[in-house]
DNA sequence: GTGAAAGCGCTAACAC
DNA sequence: GTGTTAGCGCTTTCAC
């Protein structure tokens, strides 16, 4: 592999000059410049940016870290954060926990090793994750979903509000008796949802049963269909679901149709975040909604003022949720 | 920010024995490593991999290149390739092309330049790639989608035979007049998958005019939406719909619906790749399945057999497609 | 078992 | 305008 060494003697200079050729850092003769293009593109030389690094700077790479890349949430978030970054020359480095934490410990890490510039992480609002590499190597940090404090910038939906939203829109319906279904591990954003849910059916029914919550055992769309068997043997059996989110709520909605439930008649059913498929889906989901595209741009504005060190403290954004009333929730019918 | 300098000195040891204690290359006292290991807590020290590629290693770092993540196909295809890397401790870059080739040549170089150790990516089966830059820094390079010749290893769905399989099915349900539907940009496996549809019409009708192509202004959802504009003016209308993919299928099927128009008794539409969604629309979509997890997982293997040398010419597989007939086709309706 | 020192590819300060 | 040279943070002989 050609190095500016091989390029400087093929073309009779010093490296001092192939680099400022390269780099545009300072002038050179026409005649100087032509030898030295001529040698690159004999030679294929290509800069090593890695060594870059080396003298003090930082290299233009930034670490998205989301705990499910097969949510579509995730991957249109992937996408506008991509694009944002995209025209800074920023490079995105994908990391998908899977819900994981010592495989998102391990991302981590790995990311301030590779002294990334920044990360943009979606950790489903933990308070207990390990920034401690990447700010040891003056990494910046931007959380998504969900406040951990105060200290580290922050793009926020207030999870509690949109949780509040579902439970008062399926309320105003009649429903009494709802389910809320999620994946595994704790997840503040989805207790945040869970909660909000519990309180409003708590405060205005008095009856702790009247809300239930039921977790898949795995992510795959398999573990979904599982949970909706427990759902369905639950007595009584709850007029209205809710799922933790919009990926997990179609795939229940579809589990039901499948099953020959009918929705919304016999069963409403709600999400969160409205990802795309869901105005595609059998039928239409209703759905909070969480503005990917809005937290993405958000996120990386905030991102590279960090990187510059144009804002010397943490800044938060709070984006508002939105409820989306389609086709998959009603009042909930008198045959239950 | 610490190096292995600053540890040494606090550890008072060489920068040699802190280098042998991180990577374990060999044995110390244990009353010297620990001294070791309580420099590098005290300083916070986390060592700089970059630097490792300056020994002539390259770093555990691999491109992913798509035309557009928006795609759940895509999307889908990146969750598996990360997460087939990531037990041998490699890094994913995303790079999305949005489909534009000068984009897509700065993403290579900038990838070149980073010195990943190789590169997946899905470039529509065009020819024309400049994979100069990779090569010149001894890349490892698998394409996804299509052959581009054999010099290079490919993951490959015959997008022929995949175009036939569509053509097959609408033509033995009865159809002869089929639209196809594309986003704007000649992606070969687009073309191949249009001139299947071409040669099964055309050979069997002997009617240019029973097939035509209509193109898209745009990739996003909006530009999918006036397709159906084009196509529902076209006279005579035709029976079928074919788009390019589902993503755009599913769109344009949506569209359709919005408009009044029954699916598929009006109109059948079809699509290619199968993903997720396809399943789950308001009416199921008919497609082609291309089998993205096997894609991802066999490019991983061959992208490590590469990297690693082991294999010192080009591989390639190919996987087959299959016909998933749903709920959006069916027969011509008679009121057409 | 531990250390000294050369060097990886490049940049930047400085001299010419 | 061009060259010399001293590092950047780390690995790796090779001595001790």
């Amino acid at each position: 592999m050609a190095t500016i060494r091989d390029v400087a003697a093929a073309a009779s200079v010093s490296t001092a000059s192939v680099s400022h050729f390269i780099n545009g850092t300072k002038a050179l003769t026409p005649a100087t410049a032509e030898r030295i293009q001529q040698a690159i593109d004999d030679l294929n030389f290509v800069p090593n940016r890695l060594v870059r690094t080396l003298r003090g700077g930082r290299h233009s790479t930034v670490g998205f870290v989301v705990p499910d890349m097969s949510n579509p949430f995730f991957s249109e978030l992937a996408s506008v954060i991509e694009d944002a970054l995209q025209p800074f020359g920023y490079l995105v480095v994908l990391c998908d926990t899977k819900g994981d934490v010592q495989r998102e410990h391990d991302y981590l890490r790995r990311l301030a090793e590779m002294r990334v510039a920044g990360v943009i992480g979606d950790f489903s609002g933990r308070t207990d994750v390990d920034l401690s590499a990447l700010s040891a190597v003056g990494a910046s940090v931007v959380l998504l979903g969900a406040t951990a404090g105060k200290a580290i910038s922050s793009v926020n939906v207030d999870s509690t509000e949109a949780g509040i939203l579902a439970a008062e829109h399926l309320r105003s319906l009649g429903h009494s008796q709802v389910a809320f279904l999620s994946a595994p591990g704790g997840e503040r954003i989805t207790d945040a949802r869970w909660h909000a849910l519990l309180d409003v059916f708590g405060r205005n029914l008095g009856g702790e049963n009247a809300v239930v919550h039921l977790k898949a055992a795995g992510r795959r769309a398999a573990d979904h269909a599982t949970l909706v068997d427990s759902l369905l043997s639950l007595a009584p059996r709850p007029t209205a679901v809710v799922g933790a989110n919009d990926y997990l709520a179609l795939t229940v909605l579809h589990s039901l149709l499948r099953r020959g439930v009918d929705v919304p008649n016999d069963m409403s059913v709600m999400g969160f975040d409205d990802i795309p498929a869901a105005a595609l889906s059998y039928v239409a989901l209703t759905t909070v909604r969480a503005p990917a595209e809005e937290m993405g741009r958000t996120a990386v504005e905030m991102l590279l003022r960090a990187i510059r060190r144009e804002i010397p403290h943490p800044e938060h954004a709070e984006l508002p949720s939105q409820l989306i009333v389609r086709d998959s929730t009603t009042a909930p019918g008198q045959v239950n």
